[in-house]
DNA sequence: TTCATTATATTAACACTGTTAATAAATATA
DNA sequence: TATATTTATTAACAGTGTTAATATAATGAA
C-alpha cells in the first residue's frame, strides 16, 4: 500500500501526458480510458490504480492547461502598456489560446453534461480564470482612476460573456467561417467593452 | 416499399414526441435510441425504419423547438413598443426560453462534438435564429433612423455573443448561482448593447 | 378463405464506452 | 529460495449507436 511516491507520480504523468496529447489533438470526442491507456503503454484497468476515475485524470489535465494558458497570456501581453491596453492584450491572448486548442475550450466551458470535470470548485476556478488574469490591471485602473470599482466589475463580466459567446459560436458552430472574420469581431467587441 | 404516407408520418411523430419529452425533461445526457424507442412503445431497431440515424430524429426535434421558441418569443414581446424596446423584449424572451429548457440550449449551441445535429445548414439556421427574430425591428430602427445599417449589424452580433456567453455560463457552469443574479446581469448587458 | 408475397417490427450481434472483480505477473521481504 | 505484497492484466457488466437476420403482421391473388 505504501507505494513509492516517485514511481506513483511518474505513472500518473504517463497517463496525464497521454490524455493531454489526445485533448490537444483530437479533443474531448476522441478521449476514452482505453485510448489514454494505450497511448501511455498500459492496460485500461491500470489507470484505475492511479486515478479514482477518468474525471480525476481529466481534471489533472485541466490544471496543467490552466497553467499553460496563464503562461501563454503572460507572454502575449507583457509588452502592452499597463491598464486598459493590457486588459485588451490579455483577453486577445486568452482567446487565441483557445482558438489554438479548441478541445481545451470545450473542456473548460462547454463540457458539463458528459462525464468529465464536474467538481463545483473546479468550475469556479475555470470560469474565474480571465478574471484572475485581468485582476492586476483592473486594480491598476481603479488606482489610477481610469475606472471605478463598479465599472471595473462590470467590464470584466462583459468581457467574459463576450469571450465565451464569441468562442462558443466560432469553435462549436463555425460562425463566422474564417479566422480573419472572427478576429475582426473580437476586435469590435473588445473595443466596445474596454474603450467604451 | 410504398408505405402509407399518413402512417409513416404518424410513426415518425411517436418517436419525435418521445425524444422531445426526454430533451425537455432530462436533456441531451439522458437521450438514447433505446430510451426514445421505449418511450414511443417500440423496439430500438424500429426507429431505424423511419430515420436514417438518431441525428435525423434529433434534428426534427430541433425544428419543432425552433418553432416553439419563435412562438414563445412572439408572445413575450408583441406588447412591447416597436424598435429598440421590442428588441430588448425579444432577446429577454429568447433567453428565458432557454433558461426554461436548458436541454434545448445545449442542443442548439453547445452540442457539436457528440453525434447529434451536425449538418452545416442546420447550424446556420440555429445560430441565425435570434437574428431572424430581431430582423423586423432592426429594419424598423434603420427606417426610422434610430440606427444605421452598420450599427444595426453590429448590435445584433453583440447581442448574440452576449446571449450565448450569458447562457453558456449560467446553464453549463452555474455562474451566477441564482436566477435573480443572472437576470440582473442580462439586464445590464442588454442595456449596454441596446441603449448604448 | 387460404396461400404467397410484401411490409413492418423484433431480437441478436458488433464495436464501442466507463468501471469493477478476479486473476496473473512482478517485486520486495524474510 | 520461499513467502508476502504490490502492481498489471484479462474478463465481465451495463450502457451506447447501428446493422443483419429473423419473426410477425398486413396485403394481394386464387
Amino acid at each position: 500500500m505504501v507505494r513509492n511516491e516517485i514511481q506513483e507520480i511518474r505513472m500518473k504523468e504517463y497517463f496525464i501526458d497521454a490524455a493531454r496529447e489526445i485533448l490537444k489533438g483530437e479533443g474531448l470526442k476522441s478521449i476514452s480510458v482505453r485510448n489514454i491507456a494505450e497511448r501511455a503503454g498500459y492496460s485500461y484497468a491500470t489507470l484505475y490504480n492511479y486515478f479514482n476515475d477518468v474525471k480525476d485524470l481529466i481534471f489533472e489535465c485541466v490544471k496543467d492547461f490552466q497553467k499553460e494558458c496563464d503562461q501563454f497570456v503572460e507572454a502575449g501581453s507583457k509588452n502592452s502598456r499597463r491598464g486598459l491596453p493590457r486588459i485588451k492584450s490579455i483577453t486577445k491572448a486568452y482567446i487565441n489560446y483557445f482558438v489554438q486548442y479548441p478541445g481545451i475550450f470545450e473542456l473548460f466551458f462547454i463540457e458539463s453534461t458528459n462525464d468529465f470535470v464536474n467538481k463545483k470548485t473546479d468550475l469556479q476556478v475555470i470560469t474565474g480564470s480571465l478574471n484572475r488574469l485581468c485582476e492586476p490591471e483592473l486594480i491598476y485602473c481603479v488606482e489610477n482612476e481610469v475606472l471605478t470599482k463598479h465599472s471595473a466589475d462590470k467590464m470584466i463580466n462583459q468581457l467574459l460573456y463576450s469571450v465565451v459567446g464569441l468562442l462558443t459560436l466560432y469553435i462549436n458552430r463555425r460562425q463566422p467561417k474564417t479566422y480573419k472574420e472572427f478576429m475582426a469581431n473580437v476586435e469590435t467587441e473588445l473595443t466596445n467593452i474596454i474603450n467604451k
